[in-house]
DNA sequence: ACCTGAACACCGTTCAAGT
DNA sequence: ACCTGAACACCGTTCAAGT
């Protein structure tokens, strides 16, 4: 319409690459990942679906580079911190992002493919605890037992079937009260006396599971080595 | 053929949702969830797609059935036995549950519709900690960093792309070749000088975590109280 | 070089029909 | 009560054809 294109065709923004990741991330994030279908987000772009593989070698080459923008999207952290500080925000700013983007919690992709974003992130947090004294051992030690941390408790926040806090306690209600209670004495005490109390987010137990490892980890930095676990390399 | 019926037609084993879960756990265990599809499964157990709906809702009902499978094949610890040494066991035999159904980790439907099985095991869990000492608010804590942990131990260690050392060892290899170096200095010291060490598994970075947050939850519990996370009830 | 239409071999699920 | 065949509305992906 309006084009001043000497050709009246439309002007239409050329597809690329990029552009079909943004396009499939936005619809991931809104829709749901089982939304995300070749066909769905070629409409979303305007062009047959098809088209989509001229920029993306297939559907898990798409995902692969999903993956790999939300690995960018978490905050590094500047080398020069103190090792502790600096990963408790990175570890903040990654459970963040996959709050963000669910359906990247479960994509284990990341692990056969690492994407620039990715290995740049990897080794930025690397840098950050060898230069804060772990050896290679503790190194890994340290990035599995914190990553672990992080995904493990993305996916449990993430399958939780209700977003708000109205929402929340409107259905462990509903839980109990299908729940046989003298079966399950524990759980449902657990659920009236403290999840079904005001203020309750599960999302609030984030925190208290971080500091704990960070707090053990640094003991086991500084404290009397523990020949089981840290030896040098 | 050498039935002993009347009618001569070959004696068929009746359908029933125990036959149907069962043999949709081995299909996913062999070949990948990918795999596990009703046209296949009623394949595997000699009758169209179409008869299972006689037994599960749909697909996502025979999803919710597996996990609860699963749940079930956690060793329970006895609730007399000592807090720590309990949950210990009670972790170890989790990620190895994990291990052998990996299609399970990713599935977060868990939280959702617990099955019986799930929510016995919930209750002997929350059980344990209760009679160890824990208040409410640090069993929530607990739980929800021990299996945070479980989880996303399982789901990177399924992420792996290969399953025998050998194999473990030429991808990282492979990884490495391909890997610039210079740009990512840390990572290229962590793979060569501890990856690719001889003896390393992935696998055995599990008790290191483990132990980190048991033995953290164990001075939160028996030491100084502290305000901010582990207020009484 | 990039986009498209038709086609292929799949999905989960329904429904009426069989026994 | 349980099983089936045909059908519906989808998938990812290929391939030759268009521009």
């Amino acid at each position: 319409m309006g084009s001043t294109d000497k050709t009246a065709v439309p002007t239409r923004v050329r597809l690329s690459r990029d552009r079909v990741l943004s396009s499939a991330i936005a619809l991931a994030d809104t829709a749901g990942i089982e939304a995300l279908t070749m066909r769905r987000l070629g409409e979303d772009l305007g062009v047959e679906a098809m088209s989509l593989y001229n920029h993306v070698a297939n559907k898990d080459d798409l995902l692969y580079g999903m993956i790999d923008r939300v690995y960018g999207e978490i905050d590094l952290p500047s080398p020069d911190d103190q090792w502790k500080s600096a990963l408790r925000a990175r570890c903040i700013s990654f459970r963040e992002v996959l709050a963000r983007h669910p359906w990247a919690t479960g994509l284990k992709d990341s692990g056969t493919r690492p994407g620039p974003s990715t290995l740049r992130h990897h080794d930025r947090v690397i840098g950050i605890l060898r230069s804060g004294g772990f050896s290679l051992a503790l190194t890994a030690h340290a990035f599995s037992a914190v990553d672990s941390y992080i995904f493990g408790f993305a996916m449990q926040e993430n399958s939780l079937p209700y977003t708000t806090e109205d929402e929340s306690a409107a259905l462990a209600r509903a839980f109990l009260a299908n729940l046989p209670g003298e079966e399950y004495p524990h759980l449902a005490e657990l659920t009236t006396q403290h999840v079904l109390q005001p203020g309750y987010r599960y999302v609030d137990e984030f925190p208290f599971g971080l500091d704990l490892i960070l707090d053990a980890l640094e003991r086991r930095l500084t404290g009397p080595q523990d020949p089981k676990h840290n030896r040098t390399v």
